[in-house]
Formats: C-alpha cells, structure tokens, sequence
DNA sequence: TGCTAAATTGGACTAAGTCCAAAGAAGCTC
DNA sequence: GAGCTTCTTTGGACTTAGTCCAATTTAGCA
C-alpha cells in the first residue's frame, strides 16, 4: 500500500517497469494536459529512453489502471494528466488552453443525473469559451 | 428565410454549392454522428463527385455557420450531425455506440454553470457507460 | 538462478487531417 | 447575359496520431 510512484503501480496490479515509472514522475513533472509526444520528448529530457510505441502503450495501460486520466478537450492528439481529484474541463476556443473546473462547486452534484438506455460509469464536461487572457486581448 | 437546404445555407451567410447542399443532405439521409470518411462515402453513393479535401472543407464551414454540430465522443474522427435540438451524448465504452441525450430533461438545465476563469458559452457533456444492449450480453 | 508471462522495441503501416497553387464557380453590378 | 471579384474546390503531397507485429528484453516469482 505504498503511496509512492513504484507503490501505485504495484498496487494497481501493473507490474513495475522503467518505463511506467518514468512516465508518471515526467508527467508529474511537466504538469497539466500532455499529448504522448509531450510526455515522450520530456522523458527523453529526463534521459529516459523508451520506444515512441511504448509511451502510447504506457499510457494507455495507466489509464486503464486509473492512475493517469485522459483529459479529453475535443479534436487534437488525446491529452494525458495524472489522476488526481473529479474535474472537469474548460477550453478556450482561442487559445487552446485547457484549465481544470472542479467537479462539484458547492458540496453538490454539478450535473443532475441522465436517463440514458443503459448504465453510466463516467461523466465528462468540457466547458468551452474565451478565457480571460484571450479576453484582455492576450495575443 | 427559406428553409430548405439551400435556403439555410445562405441564411448562414455561406455561398450555395453543390458540395454543401449534397453534404448536408448526405448527413441528414445517413443519420446519426458521421465521420468525414463516412459522409465522403454517402457523397459518392448519391452520384455528388466532391474531393475528400473539400469535405473536410464544407464540414468544418457548416460546423462554423451551426448548420452542423460536431459530437464530439471521445478519440477518434470528429463526427458531425445534423443540428437539431440542444442535446449531449452517451457512448457505449463497449460497442461505441453514440446516443443522443435531452440536455433539459424535466424543463430544467440539466448542468449547474460553472466557475471558470473566462466566458462559457458551450458546455459539451459526454456520458459513458454500457449500453442497454450490450448489458443484454449481444455480441 | 532459472522460468514464464508480460512488456518493450523499432520500423513499417494505417488513419485522420492539413496545406497549397491552380482552376472553377457563386454572386454581385451593369 | 457579360464581366468582375471573391470564395470555393481540386487533387496530390505532406504531416500527425496512433496501431501492429515479430523479435528481444525484463519483472516477478519459485
Ligand atoms: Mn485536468
Ligand atoms: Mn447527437
Ligand atoms: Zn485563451
Ligand atoms: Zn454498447
């Protein structure tokens, strides 16, 4: 039951590679929303050398595992973060910046439960609009 | 103030082409959330010759004027669909299935607005889960 | 240490989408 | 309708995102 980053992995029922370990820590490190190529060119800042197909595995396997999330905020390469609390996205339809928008403001549910034909596991939000930089005119 | 295709296209202030009205059209016969590929294919079944390069083109103005709406499900090719009603998505995480989903289910709004750091003016909502169908185990 | 299942490698491959200069068409105005 | 201007289409090359696979390496266990 190890909190560190070797621990999660192990606990999560992943077997402890080089790789995983590395992935997390640089995405850790550069944090926000990261595309695989992001994380690829930071591990190899880091001297970390793992094989282009491999950090898309990696990732894809922390995913599934739970301990990265996919940050999805529309068209573009899928955006990686490290699972921390439940949020949200907004995007800036400008800009392109992705910012986090905490899940329940005021103790509260943020968004009222749907009668879909089936049964939900996961609910996403992308809020999208103009931040405040682009809004003071930001070029 | 027509509205038919062609009406609608210059409502929006768009210039009526062949590829446009075919492609709206197209979408409408087809149903449901295409991909640019998959409207390509419902152009050439219906005899309308338009480079794949100008799909991509036409889709991305009709998107731009709201004749169109991008539902967005995830990774994957962008899928557009006509646009009708204000409406958000379920998408079975098995059979990838995209259902549509009443944005304000009993006269409410079916989201609280958020705090963020700049203007909303969307909020997409994407639900996950398991459709009805595959829960009844069909293969 | 040795074994076995799981993970990595790198290079080829596919899919999704962009870019561009040349050619064509839409919507004016007269 | 002819002429003009601007917008749109074209098709082919190109880029980006991601998948696939057979050979090799490694993690975890006994
Ligand atoms: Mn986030
Ligand atoms: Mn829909
Ligand atoms: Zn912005
Ligand atoms: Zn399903």
């Amino acid at each position: 039951m190890s909190d560190s980053v070797t621990g999660r992995i192990r606990n999560a029922g992943l077997r402890v590679t080089r790789g995983r370990v590395a992935a997390i820590e640089t995405l850790q490190a550069l944090g926000g929303h990261r595309t695989v190529d992001e994380i690829a060119r930071g591990l190899t800042g880091r001297g970390v050398k793992v094989a282009r197909a491999t950090v898309f595995n990696v990732l894809g396997d922390l995913a599934t595992a739970g301990l990265v999330v996919i940050a999805d905020a529309g068209p573009g390469p899928t955006r990686y973060e490290v699972a921390t609390y439940d949020h949200h996205h907004f995007v800036c339809t400008i800009c392109g910046s992705i910012t986090d928008v905490p899940c329940a403001e005021n103790g509260g549910q943020c968004i009222e439960p749907a009668v879909v034909d089936g049964t939900v596991s996961n609910v996403q939000v992308i809020y999208r609009g103009v931040c405040s930089s682009c809004e003071a005119g930001d070029t």
